[in-house]
Order: structure tokens, then sequence, then C-alpha cells
DNA sequence: ACAGTTTCCCGTAAATGC
DNA sequence: TGCATTTACGGGAAACTG
């Protein structure tokens, strides 16, 4: 008869950041007539602390609050709480017997909340609490955190298994791959499609993906680095994820982006294609990187390709990224720079897909000459390479088709109900 | 026989922001032997609070040290106060019958130390106190406060006049300009010659300068606007010194930027020089700006100037001041672009002068196309000025005689004896 | 409405702990 | 020593508050 709500994160629920507020609202599910009641709530952080060594935390500010008749409103009774703030308990004499195991982002934890129903003298108590929450001390821990919300309401549906990363259960690709899909659509307005995830799958697993249901393990997925490189697989994705939010929107949501496709098709897609036919990508070496590949010709008739050294928020954030590609220029050895890409693959001319986007510098007034900042690249030798059997084009992306994973991964608890017991 | 140290900020005494720690050091004077005593210090906030409703800080943290034998160095007893935060007394009464006359960051606050001296059963207690403190909230409150320490330490020599800037005296040009080279020359290593002096004198005071006694209000210096801009002329000055500390220490160091130049005098030193010379100028209208101006002949033989939009710290974090220099180009109207830089005034060529400070970038191996910004102008149409008489070109600054001002500002607590009573 | 002031909190850097 | 984690706090922006 009660339904806990979450703590919000700026869209990412259920990790809590120590010394930042959250708030949480818990609603009575049975109405009431309006008679002489009280209803006292108090919310308790890791009420029962779980078997494992953990960090403890406790809720610095006011947890109790009353409900009244002020707070009946849209047909039942709640509570918000707001200006909640975590804050660890620090034990002077160590006992904090760590066994290490897990990191401090598998580290599950809840919110419980208890409360006291007073009626004409008769009490009544309730009680409840909330999903696994994982709790932070810095952003730079929210990736990680994310991931774990990711594989817990993925692949349970237990309300409360505080020991879920002790043992993680895989994941299949065809779930995975959902999932990762709505993570784009949700946060970037955008999913993926089939050949980007595809893409993705031959990274995480080789070239197994054919097989829908391979399965992916925890620690691929979020904490084994990828081979050769200082980072793993969802610290990656998540970095791409940030640059699309912060400086990619349009771009992105135009479906310019193809953003992720492997080397080896990325030339098979433009060796046959008009000179200055680009394509934009991800940076699989750097994270948050974004490139564009485009092809010429050389004299004798061969195939070249060229990819600028990735764009990472520093350099976007001096200059958007539509700008990079209307005003980018090539210089070799001293000859009039020109701008190299001229089609956006497969054949729309660059204008025409960016044109839009371009930040046309309102010229104002100054006695000043107006600057501006263009990205330049000085070639003094090329690198050509051919490249294997070409791939036929792809279409548009066609996502839309996972929108009903909202309820898979359902972190609006509004929509939750939890059963309250005792 | 006593003395105390103050709150550091970084490089900003005497301003204690907030929520964020400070130390302090109280040091005795005589010489003990050594024999079974005791000293306790206790830190108090606003110990006699002064009689203008002003905001109430206290200390958050354990304000209370014993020296003792361990804290005995240097051949005199000390005890360091270390982690102290200040948080404001909120009053749910609200009791703050402000007279709001003064801005927080001209509200003078003090730190007191109690000290409790036990000898064989005797006790003696002592007391002192800091030269007057400015508390902020923000940093961005902090050039306002730093105006203010300025401004008491010139012009008084009272250890505690709180009511200070209830009347705050005028500063002399010549007093008021030593500081103001000592800012310089304390905070970007090189301080201000008799021409920049020259130039901001006149933007204060108007022509008046030459008579070095004339003087200024602290309004005029910190709190009016200077007229027609959204900003005051310390505001403006020290957006320029942050600007240099953080972008163009080197330029500055190396007395490559003229920099405070009025438009009047930059035409006329530049009018009779080569074509492509140029000079570094500080903006006078918009906060933390650097331009160049250069001089160019047109076809008719007419002198034309040239001055680029002022680069202020967001573009210059994205590319560093002397790279603009080197790449600067000019394109007008499709023609190939040049680049218009060619001197530094008054003769100097560009690479000579800037070569040491470019950062060439150290092409790493990839299979990327390195990519750099580079600053670009393109002309439609000129704007072109000739200019009235010509001055002659200033030598090198030649600074170096305002360091004795170390005495006079001296935020030193250490080399400060502050007589001890009760 | 608004300006002065404070709070909030991300993101980087430094400090700390293990 | 190195890595994982926390703390510190500048800086931009939102919230507050008369």
């Amino acid at each position: 008869e009660k339904q806990p709500c979450m703590p919000t994160h700026p869209q990412k629920p259920l990790i809590i950041k120590t010394g930042v507020q959250f708030t949480t609202k818990v609603r009575l599910l049975v109405k009431l007539p309006e008679v002489d009641y009280q209803l006292k709530v108090k919310t308790i952080f890791d009420k029962d602390l779980p078997p494992g060594r953990v960090r403890q935390f406790f809720i610095l500010t006011n947890n109790t609050k009353v409900m009244d008749i002020e707070d009946y409103s849209n047909g039942c009774l709640s509570v918000d709480f707001r200006h909640l703030q975590l804050k660890e308990k620090k034990y002077i004499n160590g006992t904090k017997g760590s066994e290490g195991l897990l990191s401090v982002t598998e580290e599950l934890h809840s919110l419980s909340f208890e409360a006291c129903f007073t009626v004409q003298g008769l009490t009544i108590d309730l009680e409840t609490c909330s999903l696994p929450l994982v709790v932070i001390s810095n952003v730079s821990q929210l990736p990680g955190g994310w991931a774990s919300v990711m594989w817990y309401n993925l692949l349970t549906h237990e309300p409360r298994n505080l020991a879920f990363f002790g043992n993680p259960p895989r994941a299949s690709w065809s779930q995975l791959s959902e999932v990762l899909s709505w993570q784009f659509s949700t946060f970037a307005g955008r999913g993926l499609n089939k050949e980007q995830l595809n893409m993705l799958g031959e990274k995480l697993l080789g070239q197994h993906v054919s097989c829908n249901d391979y399965h992916v393990s925890w620690s691929k997925f979020s904490k084994e680095n990828i081979s050769g490189k200082p980072f793993g697989f969802w610290m990656w994705l998540d970095s791409i994820l940030e640059l699309i939010k912060k400086h990619l929107l349009p771009v992105w949501n135009e479906n310019y982006i193809m953003g992720f496709v492997s080397k080896e098709l990325e030339r098979s897609l433009l060796k046959d294609r008009e000179r200055g036919t680009f394509l934009l990508r991800f940076s699989e070496s750097h994270l948050g990187g974004i490139t564009f590949t485009w092809v010429e010709h050389s004299d004798n008739g061969e195939v070249k390709f060229n990819s600028v050294e990735p764009y990472t928020k520093n350099r976007l954030s001096a200059l958007p990224f539509a700008d990079i590609i209307r005003d980018y220029k090539v210089i070799s050895d001293g000859v009039v720079p020109e701008n190299p890409l001229k089609f956006l693959y497969p054949d729309i001319p660059k204008d025409e897909a960016f044109g839009r986007l371009y930040n046309s510098q309102p010229s104002k007034v100054t006695p000043y000459i107006t600057s501006t900042l263009i990205p330049i690249s000085e070639l003094r030798s090329h690198t050509s390479t051919s490249s294997p059997a070409c791939q036929s084009p792809e279409p548009p992306m066609t996502p839309g088709e996972f929108n009903m994973l909202n309820d898979q991964l359902c972190f609006d608890i509004d929509t939750m109900s939890s059963p309250y017991s005792e």
C-alpha cells in the first residue's frame, strides 16, 4: 500500500553523491477517510546493513516528516523529502575491515522508510524501501555507478538484492544492445541502429555477434579494459554519450553521425564514393573523441583515406562541430588551403546537410575585425591505403523500436509498485 | 610579545571565503625558560562585533589548541591553526537590521586570539587580533575584497579600524600607481612602466595625471562604473591581471605587451612604422581581453590601422596567444590568406620576439592527420583612418623601482609586529 | 523586478588511504 | 609504490532575499 520514490540525479536516478542533495517521495496507496489520523514517516539509510563490509552512510539532514491533510493530493497521501544529504560514517577505530572485492560503484545500498500511522489511539507501523542505490563521492564515479544501475535493473527484478555484484549474471547481447540503444535515445535523443549496435557487439565480443544470444559478462562490460586501451567498454561508450550531450546534440539527432563503424567498414563504404565524401566516426583510441574520414584519389588513381585527429570536448567547446566541418582546411606544403569535405556519406552535399547547424557569426558592429578559429591540417606526406571488399552503404538509422524499454529499465519509481510489508 | 599570522588565500591573504579552509599562526615573542608551563590559545572570529550591523560568522571547526614544547621551534613558541572554516550565523528571527550602506567586501572583520598562560599555578591571559579581514562567499567577490584590502593597507596603519569604509580616505595618484604596479609585479612577475601607469591614470582621472598628487576616491577606484561600461576601474584592471596570470605570463614577462595604451597613442606610435608593425593592447571595452593592432598602407598611401576582436580567456585556452600571433591570417575576398603581423613595435621581427614562445606541436605518431585551430579574419571592407601627430616610440619597460613596496602593503604578518595588551 | 549575495554542484586537481 | 577513492575548491549558474 505504499510507494517509495527515488532520489534524482540529473537524469541518473538511483545514484547518490555524498554531500549533494537528493529528494525522495513516499506515497500511501490506500485512500483514507478524512478522520483524525497522523502519519509520520522517517527515512533511514542502509537500515539493515548487509553482511559484506561496505561503506556506511547516514542522512545528514532532518529525515522525519509528517504527512498531513495538506499533502493529500492527486488522490493519495504522500510526503516529499527534500534536501536530504548523505555523509559517510568514519570509524575512528578502523572497523572498516573491507574485503575489497567490490568497487564502490558495485556496492549497493538502500533507503528505508518507516511510517507510523496513528488513528484514534491506535498505531500501525508500515515499512518499505527503495531499489538498490549506488553511492559515489565524485562525479567521476558516475559512469561506473550508472553501469551498475543498468546492469542490476536489466538482469533482475528482485527489489533489493544488495549482494547482486558479488556474483553478477551475464547479459545476453540482445538484452544489452537494447539497453545501450535506449541510453542513446534517452540521453541523446536518438537511439542506435543495427549497424551501430553491430559494431559495438563486435567490439565487446569479437565476431560472435551474429549469434544474438551470446552473453556478456559484467566484467567485460564495465570492469576490464579494452585490450590495449586504458579504459573499459562502458567508460568508452559513456564518454561518447557525454560528448554528444554536450557538443553534438543537433548533429547526432539529424542522424549525420554514423559514429560506430569499424575502420574496415568505413573504408569499404567510402572506397567507391566520390572524392571528398566523408563520414563521422567516434574515436576508438581516445575517450570522447569524434573524427571525420574522407576519401580522395591520388594522381595514380589510388584510393586514399584521411582521418583528422579526433576532436574532444576541449576543442569542441572552442568551436562547434558543424563549424569545424564547414571551415576545415588542409594545406599541403604551402598550397592554397582547401576544404576536403564535400559530401556527407553517402552523397549529401556538405552544406545541405550541415547548413542549418552552422553558427552564423552575427557580425557585431565593432571597431574590431572579427576573428574566428578555423581548424586546419598541414600535410607533408600522405598515408595511403587501399581496402578490402566493399559493403553496401547503410540507410539512415531507423530506431524508435526501443522505446518500450521504459518498462524494463524502470527508474521512475512512481510507476513501480513495491508491495509493502510488516 | 605575540604575533598573529594571517589566513592565506591563494596569494590573497586577509580574504576568507566561507566554507573554505584557512590557516593562521600565533607566535609568542618572549622566550620562555623550559619550565612546566602550558599555553592554550583560542581563535575567535569577530570577538568584539563592531556597532554597524554586519554579517556575523563563526569558526566551524575546532578553534582551541595548546602550545607545547613540540611547537617550540625557530626560537619562539608558536601554534598553527589549520582547517579553520567560517560559516555565517543565520538569524531565524531576522535580527539582521542591515543599514545596507556597505557592500559585503567593504565589511571588515577580524580574528582574535586569546591565550591562557599557566605557570606553576599562576595564569596570565594574553590577547591579540589580526588586521581587518574581508569575508566573501564566492570567488566572484574576490576582486572586490582585494580592492578593500589594498585600499585599507595603503591608506592607514591602524591595526583594526573596522569602520574604515564608512568614510574611506582618498589615495594620491602617486601612492595608488605604485600599488597598481606592485600588483602586476607580484602576480604577473613584471610591474608597470611610466607610460602604462600614465594611461591608467588618465583613465581614472582624465588629464589630471600630470599633477601627481591628484587624489582618487575609493568609489572611483572600485565602486563606480567606468562611464559607458558595465564595470568599474578595478574590476577591469583585475580582469587583465587574471588574463595575464592564466594565459599571458611569458609574453608579459618578456615585455612584449604594451598593454595599456590609448588608441590615440597607439595610432601615433604605429603611424610611421613599417607595414605589418603591430603592438599588443588590452581591451578597454571588455573585461579580460587582449588585441593586436597593426599598421598597413593602402594603395593610395593612406595609413590604415586594424585591430582584431579581443581574445578572452575562452579563446586563449583553446589556443595560446603566441600561437595566435604566429598563425593569425587575414583572408580578403578569397585571396590567399596572409599573416599581416610582421614586426612587434617598434621593429622586432615577429618570430625573433615570439619564436621561443611558440608551442611547437609535438607531432605524435598516429594514424590521424593532426589538426590545429588557427585564428583567421575574413575581410570584406576596410575601415581606414589616419591619425594625428606622432610620438616617440617607448623603450622597453624599466620597472623594478617598486619592489620596496613590500613594506607598505605588508600582508606577510610574520614581519608585522602587533604589540600585545591586557 | 531586480541587484547583490549566497548556495549549489560539476569537473579538475590534489590529498588521502590502502 | 601505485591505484582507488575522497576531499578541496574554482568557476559558472541557479537560487535566494530582501
